[in-house]
DNA sequence: TTGTCTGCAAACACTTTGCACTTTT
DNA sequence: AAAAGTGCAAAGTGTTTGCAGACAA
C-alpha cells in the first residue's frame, strides 16, 4: 500500500496533494470519495483564508458547477477533512474557524477584535518556550495554540470615526 | 464617586477584595447586589479552580445556606462578573470555563487532553513575544491566550492501562 | 448488489431572552 | 413606591444525529 511518509522533499513541502492526502485518508477507513465530498475538499484546497461552516455552506450552494451540499454533510464533511490533518480547527467567539494545516507550516494568530480579521505568524521562540514550559510541568506537549487579540492597523486608524472595540 | 483607581499598593495585589470590587462595580451601574448574586460571587470566590457554569450551578443547589439561584442568574452573573474584571471567560471543548482574574497575574495554561486538566503557568518571555509580534504588524495587543495541549505527568503514566487521548 | 452517503427533520448542548411576579433600595 | 432582579419557559446559536431513500464501488 502507498505511503505518504515515502516520500520527502525538502522542507515544509509535502508529496501529495490535498485531495489525494483526502483520498487516501478516506480509502484507508473505507470511506467514499462522493460528489458532495470532491466538491467541499476542492472549493476548500482552492483558497486559503479562514472560514467557518456556514460561509463554506453559503459559497458552495452560490457556486454554479457543483450542486453544493447540505448543511450536515457539510459539518460532517469539515470534520473529515481535520481529522485527515486538512484543516485546523478553532474556535472563535462560539463558532469553529478553520484554515489549512496541511504542508503549512504550524503559525499563530493575531484577531483583531474589531473587525474580527485574522493575521497569521510564525515563532520559532514560541515553539522553545512551549517545550521548555512543557518540560518543567512534565507535560508531553501535542500541539498549542497562541491567540493574540487587540486591534489591527486599519480598525486603528479608522477607530476615531465609528465605535469599535470588544471583548477579549 | 469613588473609584478603585484611586488605590495603588504595590504590585499585583488589589485595594478592594473581590466582593467590594463588584459591588463597586455594580453600583456603578446602578445594579443591585441581590441574595443570588452575592451567593454566586461569595461561592466563586471561595475556590480558585476552574470552572463552568453548570458546574457552579449544582454546586450552588447543594449549598444548604444559600437557597441557590437559578440557571439564568447564574448565567447572568458569570457576564457580569467577567464584566467586573474578576473572573476571565475562555472556551474549551464547546462550553465556557472562567478563572479568577481579579488580583491574580496573568498567566497561561497547559491544557490535558485525557484528563481535561488545567495546569496554569506565567512567562514573562511570552509577554516580551507577544508584545514583540505585535509591533511588527503594527497591531495593538489588548491580551492573549496561550493553551498548550497535550498529556499531563498522571495520564502518562496511567496511559498504558486504558487507551487515553483525543483532539488537540 | 452491498454498504456507505445524503438530506431532511429532529435532537443537542450551551446560553440568552421575554415576561409576570418578586425583591431591593 | 419605583426600579431592577428572578425564575420559568421558550427561543437562539452552532453543530450533530436518526433514518429512509439515493448512490458509489
Amino acid at each position: 500500500m502507498a505511503s505518504a511518509a515515502d516520500f520527502s522533499l525538502g522542507t515544509v513541502r509535502t508529496a501529495l496533494t490535498p485531495q489525494e492526502r483526502f483520498a487516501e485518508f478516506m480509502q484507508a477507513r473505507g470511506k467514499r470519495i462522493t460528489r458532495q465530498r470532491q466538491a467541499i475538499v476542492d472549493h476548500v484546497t482552492a483558497r486559503h483564508e479562514h472560514f467557518d461552516a456556514e460561509q463554506l455552506l453559503a459559497e458552495l450552494r452560490s457556486t454554479p458547477a457543483d450542486a453544493g451540499a447540505s448543511r450536515p454533510t457539510v459539518y460532517r464533511t469539515l470534520n473529515e477533512m481535520v481529522e485527515a490533518g486538512l484543516l485546523k480547527k478553532m474556535v472563535l467567539d462560539g463558532r469553529a474557524v478553520y484554515e489549512h494545516d496541511y504542508g503549512y507550516p504550524q503559525h499563530d494568530h493575531l484577531y483583531c477584535t474589531s473587525c474580527q480579521q485574522l493575521i497569521e505568524f510564525s515563532s520559532e521562540e514560541l515553539i522553545q518556550l512551549r517545550n521548555a514550559v512543557a518540560a518543567t510541568h512534565q507535560f508531553r506537549p501535542q500541539g498549542h495554540r497562541l491567540i493574540i487579540s487587540g486591534i489591527c492597523v486599519n480598525c486603528r486608524s479608522k477607530r476615531s470615526t465609528s465605535r469599535q472595540q470588544d471583548r477579549v
